[in-house]
DNA sequence: GTCTATACCGAGATAGAC
DNA sequence: GTCTATCTCGGTATAGAC
């Protein structure tokens, strides 16, 4: 067999990995237009020709580092009294915890001037958000509507608070955005408003 | 005297005045990258030279086209009990009406990648929505927070139905928007929860 | 006032020596 | 596998002819 990847960090995984994390981090810093290949491989303490050599071009080494995984399947014992806390205290494990990568940072910084990155950031709340939506959705027929309706608030809330850093909305304890933030999922999610 | 300027549209003025349109449109669509000058003197029908001929660079070009006026002073007549529902009727209006520019859509386009839109946006929020916000906060101590709060839903909607395009918040009609978001900016002014 | 031509720069990407 | 050198392209901005 010529199956020997089990237990082979080789140099080119390791220098791969590294590339792979320098872009990553400054995609999430600076989008995709802000940041260069010259300056992922300044970072990543190599030559800009070896970036393209792993990755075949700059949208590839996007698309790899632009991989999102909300793992909301986790929450799949869902209450349905307290899915707008449970969906808020998610988002803020997803942003700011140290498990989460910077994912939706990236997505969020370049969806608005890149397609790509916009394509990707509705697949995300298509595939991801929306499932666990419909899953407790109050008619489920509304689920669009809802996730809809969920996803303005959350990604309203990073952009203001990890993207733009408006002061106000930076300055609010994860306390503060779970009792304000929580009722308003909580009705968009199960409320009976609606026309 | 010579004040000669009433009842001068100059064939100088009527070009800047083209040359700006063209640049709101574009920067409102593709973001300040990835609009650039030779697009918008093809736009404007002009040679590239005559953009840079009459604003000095791109950068004061931009400042130029991302001027906002939300005209909020005209909500001054404030009812406590609606004042949600207001807030999203001239949102719709700012977005969606004949009056109101593209400037927000400029401003919202930028901010995640170039620091200039991002101070901006911040302004427009410390200098047009906070006020109007702090003059019916329940405690008004709170209004940084509560304006906070309203930008964050607000902001998130306007990314979702006019930039990102997620279809199910494009789906949405105005009074759909207005019946849902509207509570939950009710609440963020006059509300009660808080810690 | 207007446009042609171009300078200059930094981007992404490639060829080929080592 | 790695890096030096370079190509090409498109960006902003400028010089100078008309």
């Amino acid at each position: 067999m010529i199956e020997n990847q089990p237990k082979k960090p080789s140099k080119s995984d390791r220098t791969r990995a590294q590339i792979l994390e320098a872009a990553r981090l400054l995609f999430a810093e600076h989008g995709y237009d802000g940041a260069s290949i010259r300056d992922v491989a300044a970072h990543a303490s190599i030559d800009p020709a070896m970036v393209i050599r792993y990755f075949r071009s700059k949208d590839e080494l996007f698309a790899r580092a632009a991989v999102v995984d909300l793992q909301l399947p986790a929450l799949r014992v869902i209450d349905r009294t307290t899915i707008g806390e449970t969906l808020i205290r998610r988002f803020l494990e997803i942003w700011e915890g140290p498990a989460s990568g910077p994912g939706m940072a990236i997505l969020l910084r370049s969806a608005t001037s890149n397609e790509f990155a916009a394509e990707k950031l509705r697949d995300v709340f298509g595939n991801q958000v929306r499932p666990v939506v419909a899953a407790v959705a109050d008619p489920a027929a509304d689920a669009d509507r809802r996730a809809g309706l969920v996803s303005s608030q959350l990604l309203g809330l990073a952009m203001c608070r990890y993207l733009l850093r408006l002061p106000p909305v930076v300055a609010l304890s994860h306390d503060e955005i779970i009792q304000n933030v929580g009722p308003t999922l909580q009705r968009y999610v199960v409320g009976e408003d609606v026309s």
